[in-house]
RNA sequence: UGGGGCGUGGCCAAGUGGUUAAGGCACCGGACUUUGACUCCGGUACUCGUAGGUUCGAAUCCUACCGCCCCAGCCA
């Protein structure tokens, strides 16, 4: 739909309002914290629209930082494509940051740790760490190492830093509780060692790294966050959240609140299968216009606002839900039915050859380019003794709720007059290859008076046209939960994408440009491609069809 | 069967003890229409997970049960 949504008071707003009314803070911030390991997607805008639009409503501000503390898994290609995804998006943050700004200060307080018992060196490797941890019913047993000296701790973790100690030999660990029914609270590693590793922020100063639940309040806390914002599998990850700072020496502690990560259906949004995806080559890449990335539905043709709109209608909870695509698909169509200039193109020609219109002639027609906004002027068309129409708009016979054109049957020609068709020509093996039409002159701008024209179709000169390439993208995947049988992968659809390599489009969208998005109408909103197009080929990419109570194509 | 969460119409989602349980999307009618679009009217459907309890009054409070999600990375 168009127009704002008055954002509503999720529960996170409200959280902020009563925080903000018993005094508690005076102005917000707030973050958006990716990893650089891969592309944003449509959950991620959830994130940005939240954190971002906080920012934006109250006095406050929201930083753009990179949780790259994992330099196995990111990379700098990332952290640029996330930039400009955020941009794009239409934010723009208060302060850029890395979590490896903060190496060298995350370090100091683990040697605070350190001195206060809070932390330890333990020798355990991997398996070793599994074993003593317990499981989900049985507690954990405390490691052998737990109990070293202040002062041994100091040294090994100093060396540790230096680069002593081999990969997973060693790690540096909180002291907290090896019974704890959180699993979290046993004792979490809190430095791993990785050498070998050019991190692309640090390059290969440190060959330690911090992790995850250690990083991030500290982070926050050093940002001077209010509400770290993040999604429900962080919940029971908040008790330790808040055990960092409240064992260092920062006198800041923001609240973490948890929300739910959005799913929609026939597609799939986790990382980890978007980058299988992309590294197996099921689509072209991360800004594949059938891909929930907001790479890719940027390319496919989709307004930043519609996005935005989208995020704002499905609501910010803490109950897990997956959102209908119709959703999205409603959100675009709403905003690019007001703005988009309306254009006809034919995607599967028929030739149409008007008898009793005067050969080596064409007429001159304006046609508006919006039918509710003048401001967008009008563009002209050309009218010939040859058009196409669309294969699908044309029956030999059909009931009286077919509103297309007939044999003997009459229709208007979007923006021209109104034709009869006389004739199917048909080849050898009957296929209709040509239709011979007469049209009446007295049809231009009014009705024919004492007979009711039954529909409107749209057309192309087909001496005027120009030809395009047309991609239709149906949803990525077949099934509305994929994998949830089984492998994902299998539940891709083979018919995401069609080519189609034939259509001619009207002559003002030979000089349609990147960026642009238009209606053509009867068919959808459609853009060009911005990697494909070239001059002399235009490919255009269909953002959303048309809303269609009839069902295009097939009927009955 | 440890811990942490969630359960309101097909899908989201308001609701924070007090008349007929918002709204959006979807769906079904109708109006309008040189886009089977848009827009505009109208409409359908709810045991508020279940069962008890408290109360004059419960989606809101209590108890039990059921279902679903997350957690045993030196990932985030």
């Amino acid at each position: 739909m168009n127009g704002e949504i008055n954002t509503p008071k999720n529960f996170i707003r409200q959280i902020i309002d009563s925080d903000l009314q018993s005094g508690s803070h005076s102005t917000i911030h707030t973050r958006f914290p990716p990893e650089p390991n891969g592309y944003l997607h449509i959950g991620h805008a959830k994130s940005i629209v939240l954190n971002f639009g906080i920012a934006q409503d109250y006095p406050g501000s929201c930083n753009l930082r990179f949780d790259d503390t994992n330099p196995a898994k990111e990379e700098e290609e990332f952290v640029e494509a996330i930039k400009e995804d955020v941009r794009w998006l239409g934010y723009e943050w208060a302060e850029l940051r890395f979590a490896s700004n903060y190496f060298e200060q995350l370090y100091g307080f683990a040697v605070e740790l350190i001195n206060a018992g809070k932390a330890f060196v333990c020798d355990l490797n991997p398996e070793q760490v599994r074993e003593y941890r317990g499981t989900l019913t049985e507690p954990g047993r405390e490691s052998p190492f737990r109990n070293r000296t202040i002062e041994e701790n100091l040294d090994l973790f100093k060396r540790m830093r230096a680069g002593e100690f081999a990969d997973g030999s060693r790690t540096l660990r909180a002291r907290i509780d090896m019974a704890s029914p959180n699993i979290n609270l046993r004792d979490p590693a809190l430095y791993r060692i990785r050498h070998g590793l050019i991190h692309h922020q640090t390059g290969a100063e440190w060959c330690i790294y911090p992790m995850y639940d250690y990083t991030h309040p500290i982070s926050d806390a050093i940002e001077g966050i209010t509400h770290s914002l993040c999604t429900l599998e962080f919940e029971d990850h908040r008790p330790l959240y808040d055990w960092v700072l409240d064992n260092i020496s920062i006198d800041c502690h923001p609240r973490q609140i948890e929300f739910s990560r959005l799913n929609l259906e026939y597609t799939v949004m986790s990382k980890r299968r978007l980058t299988q995806l992309v590294q197996e080559k099921r689509v072209s890449g991360w800004s594949d216009p059938r891909m929930p990335t907001i790479a890719g539905l940027r390319r496919r043709g989709y307004t930043p606002e519609s996005i935005r709109h989208f995020c704002e209608a499905i609501g910010v909870t803490k109950s897990e839900g997956t959102v209908e695509m119709g959703v999205l698909e409603n959100s675009i169509r709403g905003h690019l039915d007001a703005i988009a200039p309306r254009r006809m193109a034919v995607l599967d020609p028929l030739k149409v050859v008007i008898s009793n219109y005067p050969a080596d002639q064409g007429e001159v027609l304006q046609a508006g380019n919006h039918p509710k906004d003048d401001t967008l002027g009008t563009r002209e068309l050309v009218l010939t003794r040859e058009i196409y129409i669309d294969r699908a708009d044309f029956r030999e016979e059909a009931n009286k709720k077919y509103k297309r054109l007939v044999l003997g049957g009459e229709v208007r020609l979007r923006n021209a007059y109104v034709v009869r068709c006389d004739e199917a020509v048909k080849d050898a093996s009957g296929r209709i290859i040509e239709l011979r039409c007469t049209y009446d002159p007295d049809t231009l701008g009014h009705n024919p008076e004492g007979r009711k024209v039954r529909g409107v179709i749209h057309w192309v000169s087909a001496t005027q046209g120009h030809k395009a390439e047309v991609r239709l993208y149906d949803r990525l995947c077949k099934s509305a939960e994929p994998g949830k049988g089984g492998d994902f992968l299998d539940d891709l659809n083979p018919e995401s994408l069609q080519v189609l390599r034939d259509c001619i489009v009207e002559p003002e969208l030979a000089r349609a440009a990147v960026g642009e998005r238009y209606q053509f109408e009867r068919e959808g909103y459609f853009c060009l491609d911005s990697e494909d197009s070239a001059p002399g080929r235009l490919v255009f990419n269909r953002i959303v069809s048309l809303r269609d109570s009839w069902g295009k194509g097939g009927d009955e």
